[in-house]
Formats: C-alpha cells, structure tokens, sequence
DNA sequence: TTTTATTTTGCAATCGATTGCAACCAATTA
DNA sequence: TAATTGGTTGCAATCGATTGCAAAATAAAA
C-alpha cells in the first residue's frame, strides 16, 4: 500500500475528467464553485488519500503558515513553556512552528536565524542569547519582510514587536519584601548586563534599597552569578565575608537560588532566619526544596500565547509595540521569618 | 530598505546576463559550472541579499529537509530533552524541526500527525499519546511513503523504526535494589497498561519480586497514578492498609513519586527507614528533595540523538529496527537504608 | 425566443529552484 | 584543417497548487 507518488490535485481532476483548477477551488473552499462538483472532489479526494502539497500551495501563495521559534535552550522550563504557549495558540490558526535553540551561541543564533529567513517563516520569534551584542541578523530579518517579535530577553537594538515581563517592578517588590522581613545586608547575584532583562533586575534591586534608605554596597552585588554552580560559589565568597549578607536576592534564575541554598545549608547557616533566598523563575523545584524558595512566576506558558496573539493580530502593522506581562512575587519559607 | 520582493536566482540571472540554471548551479555548489562565473554569482548574491527560497527548492526536490515531533507536552522534562537532542543532531544535517504537541489527546494527535503530513516532512518523530488505542493514523504515515520512528512511548501495532529504553530490566533492577536493601512489601504505581512502557515497567516489577521469591500482593499495585496527586491518592490508600507496603516504586514518573514523598512526610512516616520510595525519569527535582529520590535516568537527550541519527542512517532501509537504549539506576536517599 | 445576468468551468501563467538534454565554445588530437 | 573531446552554458520542462481572465453553461429577465 506504499505509494512511491502522492496524490496530487491532477490525479483527481484527471478522474473525474475535470481542471485542476477546478479542484483546487474545491479543496480549498474558495472561489466559485457548484456544490456538486465540490462534493465528487471531496469524495475522491478522499478515496485517493490526497493530502494538499504545502510546500506549492506555500510557493505559490508566497506565505508559509509558519513561525520560527530561536531559543537559547529548548529543554529550559521557561522556554518550554513559552513554546508550548505559542504551539497552542498558532496550532488553532493553523500555524505550525519550526524550533530551533541557539545554545546561547551567537553565531549559532544567526545560523539559526538565516534558516527561518530560508524557510521563509511567516514570522521570527527569538529570545536572544547571552552572547554577543551584534544584532545584524535580527535587522536581517526585518529586511526581508518577515515578522519579528522579540520576547523575555531583548534588545533594544532593533526596533519590532516584544513581549516582556514587567521585571525591573517585580524585583523591587522582591527585594521590598525581603527588606520588610527585616533583612539589611541584601546581596545581588546579577546575569550579564548586556541583556536588558538583568539590567532591569539590578535596578529594580537598586530601587528598592534605595526607596528604604538602604545603602548599596558593592561588593554584595556579584556578576554573572546564573548558573547553581556560580550561585554556589558567589554564596561562598559573600558568605566569607567579614561582614556577610543576610539576604541573597538570586535575580539570575532558580538554580541559582539552587546553588545559595545549598552552600548555606552546608555551612549549617539558617534558612529564612540567618539568610534570606529569593530566586526568579518559579522552576518547579523552588516548591519542594526545605525550605521551600521565594520567587518569582513569569506566566511563560502565558507569556507564549501573547506572543503568538501578538503576530496575529498586529502581524501587518510593523509597528513596534511592546507587551508588559507583570510577573507574581511567590513568597516561600525561604524569606519568611516574620508572622 | 524593506523589500516586497526578494531576490530570487532570476534576478541574479539577469544582472549577471546569463541563465537561471547557472545561477542554480552556482549557489548550490553542483552540476558544471566555471569556477570564475560561480564566484561573480557568489558576489552579486550576497550583494542582493539573496536568500534561497526552500520552499520552491523542496517542492522541486521532492523532499523538504524537515523532521516533523509529535510529543504529548513540549514542556516536559524528559521531552524537551529528547527534542533538544534531536535538534542537535539535525541541525548538523542541516535539517530543521517541525513540532507538535498532542496534549496526550488521541484527536490532536491525530491531527498534527496530519499536519505533518500535510507539510511533507520527510520523517515524523512520535511519542504516543496516552489515550486511544487506534494506531491508522500512524499507518498513514508510513502509506504516505514517510519514515516514521517511534521512541518511548511506542505501539507494537505499527512496525516502525523504534528508539526505547530498555525499561523491563531496569525496572527489575529497581525493584531488586528495593529487596537487597530489606524492603519487603513493595507496592507498585502503574501507568495506562495500553502503553507498552508501562506495561514493561510491571514486568520488571513481577519478575523481580519471582526471581527473589517475594509473592505479589495485589492491593499493593494501583492504576494510573502518574501525576503528582495521583501519587499521593493512591499512597493514602496504600499506607492506610492494615499490612501497609514498606516501599513504592512509582513506575510512572518522578512527578507521583514526589507524591508520595510529601503524603509520607505529612503522615510522620520516616523514608527510607520506615518506607523506600523510586520513582522514574530523573526529573531535575529529585535529586533536590529531601530525602533525595532514587530514580531512574533515561538519558533523554542521547535518546534524541539516537533517533535523528537513525533517521539519517536508516532512513530509506524502511526494515523495522528497534534501538534500546539501557537507563540507568540512580540509587539516592530514598531507599539506602543499608551501608 | 432572445437578451442579459450569473454561476461554473477551463486555460494558462505563476510562485522559485532544479535538472536532463542539447547547444556551444575552446582545446586537444588526428 | 577537420574531427574529437570535455567543460560550460542555456532552454525548457518540472515540482503541485493557485488565480486572473475568458469561455461556456445555466438561469433569469425581457
């Protein structure tokens, strides 16, 4: 029952001895067309287990029905869900999605980025990696006419549609709340401040202790902590100071989080009562972990169908808009130790 | 500088004075072409910002160098793993992904199987959903002259190219480690029994508990516990039992297993000294729960890579062929009670 | 019945890249 | 000088679906 040749609309005009044309009007239920007609080519249609050839109907319309998806990490909770969010909503207009990670590689970011502009996807959606701060091949796509929508990680660079969350609030409310909870010596693990996302986290981190006539201090604020590996280390070092921190905002990412609770409760350090832990993402782990960790909820599957909402409806409009998704401060045992 | 048109080989054709076909040759580095003319190609393209259309290319070739994923949830560990590995592998050959979730709905199965079609991919990665038991659409595939390969979740109703986990032995293994550490009564979380995967997880279970003479206890095996509820319904119910079990391995995932993690630590009772707990898949968290759990690792994202490599080597063999990747027991916390 | 309006159809071009075949040119050989 | 060879090129068909336009068939109006 192998077919080597697919059914094509030939194979049932010749059939039912009628034009190609006619039964392409038929299948795709446009133009003028008898009913009668219309339902012997379905029938057949049927019958002969033809399935349309997108790849010419995409040709000759000049559209492909398809978004591009260009992610650091596809197997990243965050990302994932995004995904799954779009997969949902472009699934119900009929859209598929082509998925490609850049593993925070620059160069493999503009790699990826070039085969949707070859695909010719419909529409571009990225969330650039930590790498790199050329942004030629996002221009480029623009260029060519096809869609960009930027979202959680982006750049100011290129101006085109972006969904983001509302960050640098988020983090001053966190890093408020810590404060309200009596914490004084309030660290920041902050991600590389190229990318606006951590940008905004540190000042909204800065705001806040600014707000309560906190002092800054330098050298509780650590770079490029945003690994549990890194967060670990930071927390050795900031934990050895003569004068250490009492609260550790993990504005990175929950693993992060991971990696300052894990060296605090190696060092027989308290959790929430000598040190405060907050992390951002709400991983799914930052639930069951004892404590359980204080972070933050970016509604990524959420976050996924905006994106995918945005195209849709504001698709032809070029004009660039932002979308502010705010995200939840979700207070755990790791900050609690008051009430 | 925004284009309506992209350039296309004829527009390279012309400006150059010479034929399309040239043009053709030129870019795609085959058939005969001057090496002096290749490279005045070369140049203009690049100076028009030429972007071979794929569309057109794969309708003419027949093929469209696209890999089409249909997985229950994009945004689940294991998952977003294997596609990951899968991406990797593909990318290489420079292939591109095309994914679908079926949100473990038989229909939506059903119908991204045919979208995929639809789109003419060239091979279709599947992970059944848990529902239904009628495989046609999977038949279609293969009647629409595309490789099919199956991982994980598989069906035996449809002879494909396979990528599985060789989950019956290291199901006994589990089990057995449960015994040699003294665990007696070891109750067992099963998944849908229409699944093959689970259906070999319980055999595993049965042949370990015959091989150490330990009779079956049927109270001690409950259906369909595989989310995190689930999980901890059924183990109320198991350590309410006048002759409660002494150990649970949760079969069908890490996600039940922390279930029942949380019901025992609710109810006082002491793991792994009074209860022995395995769950399946080494999600992220178990290794961060306390105790940590004993697990098993699927190597998930090797497992992408095995399926796209089988794609590119087995491709158009179209012989049957089953892959069985050996997971891995990772013994933690949650059931060392000895040494 | 003739004319006009309307609905159905078919023809042929088109989307952009690829490829078999034949034509062409230059270089080599007889 | 003529014939052969081999490398380059162009022509034209092809992949399968769509669509503007015109022809044909049908229905409605005069």
């Amino acid at each position: 029952m192998k077919q080597k040749k697919r059914t094509t609309i030939y194979d049932i005009a010749e059939k039912l001895n009628i034009a190609a044309s006619s039964v392409s009007r038929a299948l795709s239920n446009s133009g003028s067309i008898n009913e009668a007609t219309k339902m012997r080519v379905l029938a057949v249609a049927d019958e002969l287990n033809y399935k349309r050839n997108v790849l010419a109907s995409n040709l000759r319309k000049g559209q492909s029905k398809t978004i591009g998806i260009v992610v650091p990490r596809i197997n990243q909770n965050f990302f994932s869900n995004v995904i799954s969010g779009i997969e949902e909503a472009a699934h119900q207009k009929g859209y598929n999605l082509i998925i490609c990670q850049s593993n925070e590689s620059h160069d493999k970011e503009i790699q990826c980025v070039n085969t949707l502009i070859n695909q010719h996807v419909d529409c571009i959606v990225i969330s650039v990696s930590a790498e790199g701060d050329d942004y030629s091949h996002l221009q480029n796509v623009i260029n060519n006419g096809i869609q960009l929508i930027q979202f959680d990680r982006v750049t100011d660079k290129v101006e085109t549609l972006k969904v983001i969350n509302d960050t640098e609030q988020v983090s001053m409310e966190a890093v408020s709340h810590l404060i309200d909870q009596g914490y004084k010596r309030i660290a920041l693990l902050e991600g590389p401040q190229n990318l606006d996302i951590f940008r905004q986290r540190k000042t909204g981190y800065l705001k806040a202790l600014k707000k309560h006539k906190l002092p800054v201090i330098k050298e509780l604020v650590v770079e490029n902590a945003w690994t549990k590996e890194l967060g670990a280390k930071a927390t050795r070092k900031l934990l050895g100071l003569p004068n250490p921190p009492d609260a550790i905002f993990a504005s990175t990412s929950d693993f992060s989080a991971l990696g300052v609770l894990e060296v605090a409760s190696v060092m027989g350090i308290k959790v929430p009562s000598e040190l405060g832990i907050c992390g951002y993402s709400n991983e799914d782990f930052t639930e069951i972990t004892s404590p359980s960790i204080t972070t933050i909820d970016q509604f990524s599957i959420e976050m996924g169908k905006t994106v995918a909402n945005l195209y849709f409806k504001e698709g032809s409009s070029g004009k660039p808009k932002t979308i502010s998704i705010k995200p939840r401060l979700i207070v755990r045992a790791s900050t609690k130790r008051k009430g």
